[in-house]
DNA sequence: CCATCATCTTTACATTGTCAAGATACTTTG
DNA sequence: CAAAGTATCTTGACAATGTAAAGATGATGG
């Protein structure tokens, strides 16, 4: 394989080229062209394998929404019971955007976010990080044996990931330095009581 | 004055096109010499009232909030007591970006958020619409004669920003078409309890 | 009346997203 | 295995945009 002509894997290396831009510039700096260098390839080569730069984004978002998944699953299985497992998650969730800002604003800050956040009246919702709460939800519903109308259920978790993705929103945006300590003392009482 | 050398406020003229642009065609599309073509000038005009495209911005996100504030000042204003002002208050918190939804994203979605939006330990925060929000918590806090620690009041204050800060995030980012009477089912509930 | 200043125009340039045409490697198929 | 086809990448081009520089025009104060 010829080295500089066909590379190894460039869709990956584009992604993980954006990701640093966006993590050492912020979005803004984040362009096609800056991208292609450094995979050093000409400035037509993404095209080969993004629509454009919008479906690169998109392909970026997807891959910190997997990272960010995987952590709140990782806190989620390390808790005892399910009580708990709701509170460590909360914790998570705005933990990874605390220490990451600027995901957050790629993530939440653009125009089209439609594909990785979703919430309607029917209670449809396939964003990963809202699945994994709905069902440590649920389990934590059952386990405490709480008898709740679906109306109530649906309110409550509205409520849970509103405070958390809120929260998250807050700091991120704040231009505030936050201290660290920030989630620790206050997630906790917030997102369940 | 000869009529289209000297224009008489391009400065605000410049603003109010910038909003409609982003009302029609989203932040994406907000230019410069868009904006400058809209007042009939030349593409560098804006440049004798803004330093650059962020101030711009800055300025009609800065008007954006003085139009927020007040209707959140005059829902507060319409309320009985102090209870259901907080509660007024976060229904038209969330309300005012379900029915503007451009207006979220642009407001709170690119990168230089820093002069709109602050929340740091001391407690300071000169925002206004959570001044007001604070001003009216007090007086709820007061009326009720509720013994509340500091540390109680600020987790409390920033409890009830958060959670209407991130239902308006949620609806507005949803890519779902949300029904108006969402925010009437809901964050009466979710607001205070 | 003149100098100064704010406002606006014209010109120019670099960056960027995107397209089109072609080259090169890989893959499939006859 | 050779021919045809496809995926990948390059070069070249273009339009939109942000921005700077230099100059023109009108207002304003001494």
């Amino acid at each position: 394989m010829s080295d500089n002509y066909h590379h190894g894997d460039l869709r990956r290396a584009l992604i993980d080229a954006g990701i640093k831009i966006i993590n050492e510039s912020g979005e803004a700096a984040l362009s096609l062209r800056k991208a292609a260098a450094m995979c050093s390839v000409s400035h037509a080569a993404p095209y080969a394998h993004f629509k454009d730069k919008d479906e690169l984004m998109e392909a970026i978002k997807t891959h910190i929404t997997e990272q960010f998944t995987s952590e709140l699953s990782a806190a989620v299985k390390g808790s005892s019971d399910a009580e708990s497992a709701l509170v460590d998650m909360g914790r998570h969730y705005v933990a990874f955007f605390v220490r990451r800002p600027d995901y957050f604003k790629f993530l939440f800050g653009g125009q089209n976010i439609t594909a990785h956040i979703r919430f309607d009246k029917e209670y449809e919702n396939d964003y990963p990080p809202f699945v994994l709460l709905k069902e440590t939800y649920l389990e934590y519903i059952q386990e405490g044996g709480y008898e709740k109308t679906p109306e109530e259920q649906e309110t409550e978790l509205l409520k849970l990931w509103a405070s958390a993705h809120g929260l998250a929103a807050i700091a991120c945006m704040s231009g505030v330095e936050v201290p660290f300590d920030w989630e620790d003392k206050i997630s906790g009482d917030i997102l369940i009581r």
